[in-house]
DNA sequence: TCAATATGGTGGCAATTGCCACTTCATTAC
DNA sequence: GTAATGAAGTGGCAATTGCCACCATATTGA
């Protein structure tokens, strides 16, 4: 079946739903779905990030954030400390726990990535990269 | 704020997500939603499909095809007919109505698109498209 | 021919997400 | 200092999606 007239949207959709089913798969094991991996990840990337700081990074709904937050915390994958200087927000932390995971959780996401660019030469493959990271700041910066 | 650390996986959900809320305000004047447009684009584009055929090229779950395939014949923007070789199929035909909007919702699309890659050079911008492509297409036929 | 298997489609349930209204605390303007 | 505005976070609701069990019809194999 030919894919003719096809646009970047569908692309991106279908990447988007097949890459998080690869990686409730591959997280399944760790007990952990996509976006609470995604969280983790990037709660150890910046060691101390607020709620609203992860929001404005995954460009997610605050509330979204929340509720993932909350789950990952209950079950201590990090911890939560109200701000001294700001009583509104929560400082958000990596524990053991996620630390234990983090770097099986990169490899998840870079077998994600492997297996949609296998039909790629090394420089389509870093520059899909670099120009899906142009895009999605791109995307970022539109919203105020 | 700096996006260091950034990977592929991610900038894939800030462009999916961010395009569909782009696509669904742009088509609430047509009284309809993203995934909605999204079908009525592929049934314009191939003039008649099965559900099943549009679960391969969108490649969504059946059921999901099968809901909003159910909510256009309600609104109007599709014909159903059992198909006369297989009694089990339907073969799905846009109507008039959805005539009508398609080339709106291209347009939509390319908006889209072009709001995305607004920071991209042109030859940028027809080697991303080619590789979203490649990919998708991979990731499609990677499933059996 | 007839049983076993495969395929297209439907309905139910749970998870993720987006939007909105709301609370609490900070900051700004007067 | 106090009122008005803004910002961080929470909870509720609806829409989309994925998975599973199921039904009806085709196809295959003995």
């Amino acid at each position: 079946m030919p894919y003719i007239m096809d646009n970047p949207f569908k692309s991106i959709s279908i990447l988007y739903r097949k890459s998080h089913i690869w990686l409730n798969n591959g997280c399944a094991q760790y007990d952990l779905t996509a976006p609470q991996a995604v969280i983790i990840l990037i709660v150890c990337d910046f060691k101390t990030l607020t709620q609203d700081e992860i929001t404005k990074r995954l460009s997610l709904d605050k509330s979204v954030i929340a509720k993932t937050v909350t789950k990952l915390e209950e079950t201590g994958f990090i911890i939560r400390s109200t701000n001294a200087k700001d009583k509104r927000t929560y400082d958000i932390r990596p524990t053991d726990k996620a630390w234990k995971v983090y770097p099986f959780l990169k490899e998840e996401l870079d077998i994600c990535f492997q297996r949609m660019t296998q039909r790629m030469t090394d420089d389509e493959r870093a520059e899909w990269k670099r120009l899906l990271l142009l895009a999605a700041e791109t995307t970022i910066a539109l919203e105020d």
